[in-house]
DNA sequence: GCGACAG
DNA sequence: ATCTTGTCGC
């Protein structure tokens, strides 16, 4: 019994016989959505851990989740685990964490150094139902995650607002749901949007603290030593 | 009306 | 995401 109906535009990039079972995951998400809060969490006040995550892949289509822990303010690296597995379903849009927080959980579980906050490759509540993948990792963890994507998914902002303050919020169906952010000599914008356990403006203002490229550091790193492990292993 | 579309 | 050369800029 399934009774979701899936977006067009969705709905025609899954395959046939994927349909129902791609409408379960839908029906897994709104659950999921329900236990998403977006309000600062007392232990971001004393943040010493931050962690980057983000997965790459193999030629023959396997995937390998790494997590890059840093030390704050320093943001110099404490720890990287990796776990190396076989993705359940191919990409499709507003479906990633199906694909790849599977992994990241895994690696999470064999961290040493848990971090006070996780930044997640990927969107949080700028998803067309609120929960991308770092509001998946979130609740799965039970731990603040921000998104950080470097392409926009849905929504749309102000592109003057955008170069005149360095940042303009996105808007979604007449709701505020993350911000575009412009940093350093970077014209390209990049979308910040709480996942879990934090405001928009404590995403945005954290974020900021731990960038210094147009990428924030714990990405940066999660994303090369990630790659790195893959070519190394090839 | 046409096309957009995290990784 | 990944496949890839030369090329522009700090």
């Amino acid at each position: 019994m399934v009774c979701i109906e899936l977006e067009p535009w969705i709905e025609k990039q899954i395959p046939p016989n994927l349909v129902d079972h791609f409408k379960n995951l839908r029906k897994d998400q709104l659950a999921l959505q329900k236990r998403v809060i977006i309000e600062d969490h007392p232990s971001l006040s004393r943040i010493s851990l931050v962690a980057g995550c983000d997965v790459s892949y193999f030629s023959n289509g396997d995937a390998c989740a790494g997590i890059a822990v840093l030390e704050i303010p320093s943001l110099t690296q404490v720890e990287y685990v990796f776990y190396i597995y076989t993705p359940k379903i191919d990409y499709v849009p507003t479906f990633l964490a199906y694909r790849e927080a599977p992994g990241i959980v895994e690696a999470y579980k064999k961290l040493q150094n848990k971090p006070d906050l996780i930044v997640v490759d990927g969107n949080g509540i700028l998803h067309p139902h609120k929960l991308g993948i770092a509001s998946h990792l979130g609740i799965i963890l039970n731990k603040p995650t921000i998104g950080v994507a470097k392409r926009l998914l849905i929504g749309s902002f102000d592109e003057q607002i955008l170069l005149e303050n360095k940042f303009s919020p996105v808007m979604y169906k007449n709701q505020e749901i993350g911000a575009a952010v412009v940093t350093n000599q970077s014209y390209k914008p990049i979308y910040i949007s709480p996942g879990n356990l934090l405001s928009i403006q404590t995403a945005r203002s954290l974020i900021s603290r731990y960038t210094r490229q147009r990428l924030p550091e714990p990405i940066r790193l999660a994303d090369k030593l990630t790659r790195d492990t893959v070519k190394d292993l090839e």
